[in-house]
Order: C-alpha cells, then structure tokens, then sequence
DNA sequence: TTCTAGAAAAACGTATATAATATAAAGTAT
DNA sequence: ATACTTTATATTATATACGTTTTTCTAGAA
C-alpha cells in the first residue's frame, strides 16, 4: 500500500537548463531584454548562480523557438521583431484560429462553452477595473480555451509558439487604444457561432477578429516608431 | 580589390553542435534511430568523435523539434509517432496549405508558375522510371514553391517542421501505392486553379490534397501495425 | 525458480578547464 | 595623422572532470 501523502511533495525536478530557459523566456517576453542585446553567457551564468551550460542549453532552445539568434562566435542576441514579422505570424494565426473554430464548432463540450462564458465575464471584470494585465490573461484564456477544444495538440503547440513571438505588444495593446470593447464583442460573436455550430460563419469572425488584432498592433508600432525619431 | 576567388572556399563554419543536430535529425527522419530508442550521450559522442558538450546541445534542439522526448535523469529517445499524431499534424497541414495556395493566387509569379510546371514534368520522369526518392524530393519541392511564393517566413518555418514529424513515412508511403497518379492529378489542378486565381476553389484543392495524403498515410500505418502483430 | 538487497557500472546533470576566435587597444611605420 | 600590425583581452566553442541518480548485475534468501 502506497501512502497517498508520500506523492504529494514529489516536488517535481526541473533540470537547471529549463529554470534558466523559463527565467530567460520571461525576460525576452517582458522585454527586460531589449531587442539586439546580447545574451552573454558568463554574465547570466553568475547573475543566476550556475555554470555555462545550463545556459547554453537553455540559450539552444531559444534559438529553435525563435527568440534569440545565433551569430557564430559570437553568441545570440535577443531577436529584433519587424512589421513584417508581425505580419506574417498572424496571417498564419489567423488561418489557425479559423481552423480552431470550425472544429470547436464540432468539439467543443458544454463545459468548455461554460467556461468561455466565464471567461469573457472575468474579462469584462478585468476591464472595469482597468486591470490591463488581466484583460490580457483572460484574453489568452479565451483563445486557449477554443484551441484546447479542438484537442489537437499540435495546433495547441504551434498556437502557443506564434503566441510568444508577439506577446511583447500585447500589453501595450491592450492598454493603448479602447481595444477592450472590441474584442469582446468580437469574442462574443465567436461564442454565439460556435453555440450555434455555423461553421463557415466561425471561420470568417475568427480570421477576422486576429485581422483586426493585426492591424491594430502594426498601427502601435509604426506610431511607436514616429515616436523614436 | 577583392579576389573573387577568396570568396569561394571561406568554407563555412558550421558549430559542432550543428553538424550533430543535422546528422541526428538526418537518422531519425530516415528512420536510423527508431521510434523508442535512447540517444545515450557518451555513446553518440564516441561514434561521432566529439564530446559530449555539442551532442547534449543539438539534443536540446532536437527536443524542441519534437523529434525527441526527454525523460528527467534518463535522456533522450526518439518519439514514437501515433495515429493521432498524424492526424494533429495533417490537419494543421490541410489548414495552412490552404492558406499558402490562397496567398500564392495573389502573390506568383510567372517564373515561380513556370518552376511548378517543371517540377510537375520532373516529377513525371522519376515516375517513369520507379525513382520513388526523386518524386518525394519533386513532390517536396512542388509545394515549397508554392509556400515560398507566399512570402511568409513564418508559415514557411512552420510548414517545414510539421513536414518532418511526418516525413518518415513518405517514402514508404509513395511507394507502396500507385499513389503518384493520384498526386499528380491534384497537383495538376493546384496548379491550374493558382494559374486561375480561383481563390476558393484553390483552398479546396489544396485541402482535399492534403487530406487524401492523410487517409493514405494512416491506412499505411494500419496495415502496417496488422503485419507486426 | 523467483524475488529482494546491495554493490558496481553506466548515464545524466552540472561545473570547470582548455582551445579557438573575435574585438579592442596599443604601437609602429609610412 | 593615418593605416597597418601586433598584442591583450574577452567570449564563444569544445573538452574534460565530478557528483548524483539510475540502471544493471549478482548473491542470497524465500
């Protein structure tokens, strides 16, 4: 008979190199490192308290999931995001959420409904209390919610990579233009199809709703841009 | 005034960690590593006549590839690939191919439809003469031409993992059935309806395509799993 | 024979050491 | 003063070393 306590504080190990890839991930998203800046590895070595390689391994996954790039001898450096970047991830996201949708249309339990209904309520919460950070998280929550749905964890994977790689503007999104209002009358239309299983109809708010986001971030960065000269 | 000729063999430098990560992504996808088996780090080293360090890096890449799993304290071993697995990938697959003809309808151009053509002619001749390796290789290449018309970096990086999660089969796979009619004719129409810029009609083709090579690909593994029982 | 205990071996995770290369600085010749 | 070496330094790339965990193998008991 096996205690069931005894597997509670099976507190799980995480090798070094992932805590370092978690710790740097963060630091790129948040923008606490700048796009351009280079990743040295003695100096994050020390400022962590471990040795070279953790930090190598970890700089390798980055490398793969497109955060930093690697100039030989040289070492990597956080990755500079252009219009065009921005462009091209969410010409595919948006072919993914459409793709998401019409199978939530077919999949998508009850529950799962329940829970976007929630989630749009905790966003509207977010919103009256200007918690920008929250309307974020439940934005996040929202869209996860629907590719969860689809059960198809590779579009899940790639989702949450695409993700990533435009997180930086999300915040200043949010918070800069009265997008909120937007996107939750577009989150609500997407609801209101998927309960109703109209596929096509799915289809086109979805793309047109990350269309919307798209153009909305460009138009931040070029105003960001004018500002900087 | 430069010598062109330094320009020639400035033979490029390639990191350790680089060459190994090409060789064993190289032995998985032709199946020299098979699914379940462990890639023991000193053992790799040994053969390859390196040490450990540019091994354990390239496996950290191969980790985010999805081609290996890691287990905690017990290393690397290549993925087994399920059904579902297949299913996953094909379908985000279907989805972004046929966002790739969409955008090359706008976007080709008429030596980019001239290539297509060639490629379909090449396809043809490997056909002919039972070179199944050179129609994968055509096959491959009919659609990166399509995706790089598309001009989207990312939907081209992407396309090109989820190629590999799959590519293992393919060769099987074309030989097995006289497939190759079969992709010839949809190629065929791919290309006539890009010529023709009919967008939606594009999308199906394209969809449809990838969905044959699904259904063909799955009852292969099928058939495959009745003959080891 | 089968199961368990314990020791030995193997393998991983991490740290450190060495080699190679690039950057920056200083010195020299024109 | 400028351009070109040379030298020093910093940083990456690779190899090796160490400690711990896991696995394997063997001996002994049930």
């Amino acid at each position: 008979m096996i205690d069931e306590r005894l597997k509670v504080d099976l507190n799980q190990y995480l090798p070094l190199r992932d805590v370092v890839f978690n710790t740097l991930r963060e630091a790129i998203l948040r923008g606490d490192l700048e796009p351009g800046e280079r990743l040295m590895e003695k100096q994050l070595a020390d400022s962590m308290g471990v040795s070279r390689t953790p930090i190598r391994e970890a700089i390798r996954k980055l490398e793969l999931e497109g955060l930093v790039v690697m100039i030989p001898r040289k070492g990597a450096q956080v990755v500079e995001i252009t219009e065009k970047d921005i462009e091209d991830v969410l010409e595919v996201r948006a072919a993914l959420e459409a793709l998401a949708v019409r199978l939530a249309c077919e999949k998508m339990s009850t529950e799962e409904l329940e829970e976007l209904r929630n989630v749009m309520k905790e966003f509207q919460q977010a919103a009256e209390r200007k918690d920008v950070y929250g309307m974020v998280d439940k934005d996040v929550e929202f869209h996860d919610i629907i590719f969860k749905s689809t059960q198809n964890e590779k579009l899940i994977q790639i989702v949450n990579n695409l993700r990533e790689q435009i997180y930086r503007f999300r915040v200043a999104y949010l918070r800069r233009f009265n997008r909120y209002k937007i996107i939750q009358q577009e989150h609500q239309e997407i609801l209101q199809v998927i309960e109703k299983n109209q596929v096509e109809e799915a289809e086109r708010v979805a793309t047109i709703h990350i269309q919307n986001q798209e153009k909305a971030v460009i138009q931040l960065i070029r105003e960001e841009e004018k500002e900087n000269k």
